[in-house]
DNA sequence: GTTAGCACTCTAACCTTCCGACTGCTAACA
DNA sequence: TGTTAGCAGTCGGAAGGTTAGAGTGCTAAC
């Protein structure tokens, strides 16, 4: 059912002023923000009608009213059709421009500039993919049996596993699986690794062996049990009211606990550029909501940041934050000529 | 000044009754508790000295007492000093025996383990030493102008850096760089390469940009400023009543949340293998405490493995929980024969 | 030095009261 | 029919009072 214009407006104005202030609002207030000549009794009887739409409830009979889960999405999507006026962030640049990278520290980095921007505690899964290119696997005997093998992409390491190797071979069998395996993978994608895999078995023969766990590391890799999970700023929830009780905090404490689950949660649509889950409806306990945005470079997909707070949370500011780091991302692509995807995802990584 | 035995016998047994009901304990508990016949007004007594003393405080006249962090370190000297009876952890060996290893996923199950078999949430920490030996660096050039440099030790791989390098060079530039590097690098300890470094530099000539950038790389890991620091089972702590009043958990939470800080918390002395630290005397905010045990193998330091909980934590537990994680990466070692300090250390990192 | 007995203290739980915030309803009005 | 002023009514939360019970400190006797 479509909302009176009036009444969109009553609940814009509620949901923005509980954002801020986290108190039940009343008509009186309402009265105040609003920019028409309006009496606090038309306001009431909106709000009694909107309450009947489930859009509010009130906490009490003699308190103002507060938004429902319902209004929050519909307030959400509003702010997602309106136009993305910009939020500078500063320091974001400085990480992507440095001269030596360390791949992991742009990823945090990347993490805490959202968060501290945001007021929240702010997540960034890397999504592990079969497009990835490998540079070379490196295969290095640390001990009598064992061996280090390391997977090297573009995008940096993705592997490093220790495997157990056969004991009685030769001292060069170990330079020989190096050249054989790296005359197979190297500059192929797992995806292509895995699609010539039955023409593959038969050159090795006697690499059978390692060839088999090498595979099994990168599919592994690919299958995104893995996938890695940064969290950054878990104390800021202690700065929103919501947290005070104590179930909530426990609640997006465990919430945070739970790697694989919340890689789950992370993961959108393909469509989708922008996704905003909020409360228990959408799967997150503790009076929470989860906002994300995909990271993708020439169609690539990279990875997810997102922002995780209470319902209650200033959707605008947040959506604007993510939509300016990914406008960083992309803006530094295109001071490059093409073929460049590989960088940024590097950068990311 | 020394305790008299019966002043000792009524603390300890309070201190551990407080442990495990998290009430003030009464003079008549404690004569329960008592193995001999004692009537309640003589511990009354005994009671008072040891508050007058320091050990015990009373929140409010009419209640039983609690132990002072004084009265806790004395306990945990006690513990300390008893023999370390065995507790038998299930889960650890599956981890160490397997034959395919993640490094970090070692790192991440054994934290796991300790923190389900105490009930707490654990941290590791690896300890970066410029004592690690490189078994070679790798150069990969990634884009014009552009390189990922992979540092490779026995145990596993410590750097994935992207660095600048020089454009206008010849197509083999990267190989031979690669050549020189590693003649250079491979086999030696970063310490090794630190105290040579004037005779080395003399060789590389064209190459010193690289060169230089390496040794940024091993450099600024060595300086041990990037420990990495696992945490698991945050959401434990909602366990023990002393986290339902906020102001803990939020003390709790942003000590987890600095990590840096948590890294140096955990350091230890160099002769001591198993350290307590206890409430905001030893620097802990929020009502905390923090055991944390050395691992080292053949006399190289591998990391400190620990324990955060509430004050009133069991610490008996948690001691022999650390002690016997330390065995089980004691007695793999002495399976095999020397000179597998690097086996263990591959399997720690 | 130890013990029984008792007076005393203090908390936590439970009422009650009261103030004030805000509503819903009604009746009048445009 | 929609809007408004006015007013009675509801309810939460703060403040204050009462009570029961837990546990002590003290005293006097052993």
């Amino acid at each position: 059912m479509e909302l009176s214009a009036r009444k969109r407006k009553i609940l814009g104005i509620l949901v923005e002023h509980y954002i801020h202030t986290a108190e039940p609002v009343s008509s009186a207030e309402i009265k105040e923000l609003y920019d028409e000549e309006i009496s606090s009794a038309t306001i009431r009887s909106e709000l009694a009608a909107l309450e009947e739409l489930g859009y509010l409830i009130q906490p009490h009979v003699s308190s103002g009213r507060i938004p429902t889960e319902q209004a929050y999405k519909l307030y959400v999507e509003a702010v997602l059709a309106g136009e993305k006026k910009e939020i500078v962030v500063a320091g974001v640049r400085d990480y992507l421009d440095r001269k030596i990278v360390e791949i992991e520290d742009v990823v945090r980095n990347t993490a805490r500039v959202i968060s501290d921007a945001t007021n929240y505690t702010s997540i960034i899964v890397i999504k592990n993919t079969d497009e990835i290119r490998i540079r070379e696997v490196k295969i290095v005997e640390v001990d009598v049996g064992r061996a280090l093998v390391v997977i090297i992409t573009d995008s940096g390491v993705i592997k490093d596993n220790i495997i157990e190797i056969p004991v009685n071979m030769g001292s060069g069998y170990v330079t020989a699986a190096n050249n054989v395996v790296n005359d197979l993978f190297a500059g192929r994608t797992l995806k292509e690794i895995k699609s010539s895999q039955t023409d593959i078995e038969a050159e090795m023969m006697q690499y059978h062996d390692i060839f088999d766990k090498i595979v099994m590391l990168l599919e592994e890799y690919a299958s995104g049990r893995h996938n890695k999970v940064f969290v950054e700023g878990t104390s800021k929830m202690f700065r929103h009211p919501e947290f005070s009780e104590i179930d909530n905090a426990r609640d997006f404490i465990r919430l945070l606990d739970e790697k694989e689950r919340l890689s789950d949660l992370m993961k959108t649509d393909d469509e989708i550029e922008l996704s905003v889950r909020i409360g228990r409806s959408d799967g997150l306990d503790g009076n929470c909501a989860l906002v994300t945005a995909r990271y993708s470079i020439g169609g690539t997909e990279i990875g997810n940041a997102g922002v995780i707070g209470p319902v209650r949370m200033d959707y605008d500011k947040v959506v604007r934050v993510l939509h300016y780091i990914q406008k960083e991302f992309n803006g530094e692509d295109r001071e490059k000529e093409k073929g460049n995807g590989e960088i940024k995802r590097r950068e990311q990584k």
